[in-house]
DNA sequence: GCATATTTGTCCGTATGTATA
DNA sequence: CTATACATACGGACAAATATG
């Protein structure tokens, strides 16, 4: 429960299996056997897939249907180029260090800590995608936010076909903090240069870990 | 006729409707109206809202029903901060002049002139849209179309409530092709300082349209 | 605050068109 | 080329939420 509409409930559990690897890529989703398993009508689930395709989490096929997208490596270098645009740029932008807003990046920074203690990588994962989407926040556009989500949605999907997520993540745990300590001391141009060389790493890990893949 | 959707051919009545301002912004938009004005059934018209949704060109509340956008200063401020921060970086990261590419610009810029000659201020507002969507899309990136897509829809939104768009457009035509010149001769670095300087014209010019608005 | 009418959200059944085997 | 499966689109219906008096 706790959602006002049964099409985000379908889109929700949809979102879950997707990302969970249930439906592979390239997978087609098909309107009625999503009704009927989830005891929806045809129209719900057609508005769940409208939501879900918001977000690239489904194409649509004109009078093909919906799929779950086929992610390519050149689609990991997009969704990077925007990041590498957006995130280094939010942090030069910040004039002084506001305490009061860094502090919800500190208590997700905290939470990828105590989740990597437990190696539990996948919460190290969601840990790590709230700490980016809320950088960006600290611009205080809705129009980068919504952009941001949307990449970040689109990566989800990348880890959702990717074994070992745990070399993807670790890594990064660290310099989260690291880029943290800079903004708190008001160095954002050196935390704009820290991020870019960051995010350019984890772009390559996660091409390497895609080369890996397809030559299995 | 002519188009593959009964939605998509909803979905572009209604952006003429809203951007010619026949449906005022905070209007709301009933379903029932428009099925019955369109001849088409409920869920069709259910289907163009959520395209027309995912543009923002309308917003959505739930139980609520839909409405046209209420666009304040903030939100021409917010997409103007989005377009500063992509159109400039595209002009910056192009490696030389594609030439073949460019000329897609160079005969919307021509299409520009044309129109400017004829007064026609309409046809020039959607010539200059047309530019700066093909100079994003010279970085050959799918997610920064879509974004600037998103974005210039928006500034329709905002141009729908402004009654004298001349002097909203027509100083920016030769702006256009100034940029164009630039890029041409491969000078990249000196056309995305020229460009924010002209965004930043173009954010005042219209935030200058809206306050003379607000006092009427 | 209450009762009303309107509108939206959801569901069903069906017909038509399209793609694929 | 035919046949099958499926997506698109339609119309009607009821429940639930909202707006109005």
């Amino acid at each position: 429960m706790s959602e006002g509409s049964a099409a985000r409930t379908v889109s929700n559990q949809l979102s879950e299996w997707i990302t969970e690897g249930q439906l592979p890529p390239g997978a087609k989703v098909s309107e009625t056997s999503v009704a009927q398993r989830l005891g929806v009508s045809r129209n719900t689930v057609r508005e769940a897939f409208r939501l879900l395709a918001h977000d690239g989490l489904l194409v649509h096929e004109f009078n093909r249907g919906v799929f779950v997208p086929l992610v390519t490596s050149a689609d990991v270098r997009d969704v990077y180029r925007l990041r590498r645009i957006i995130e280094p740029g939010v942090v030069r932008s910040l004039g002084r260090p506001d305490l009061h807003r860094l502090a919800r990046l500190r208590s997700v920074v905290a939470e990828a800590d105590e989740a990597s203690a437990e190696r539990d990588w996948v919460r190290v994962g969601t840990a790590n995608m709230h700490f980016h989407r809320s950088l960006v926040s600290l611009a205080g556009s809705p129009r980068l936010d919504v952009t941001m989500r949307r990449l970040m949605a689109e990566l989800r999907l990348v880890f959702a076909v990717i074994d070992d997520p745990r070399f993807l993540y670790e890594p990064f745990v660290r310099r989260n903090r690291e880029l943290l300590t800079m903004m708190s001391a008001g160095r954002f141009g050196e935390g704009a240069d820290y991020l870019e060389a960051y995010l350019a790493d984890s772009e390559g890990a996660i091409l390497a870990a895609f080369e890996e893949k397809e030559s299995a």
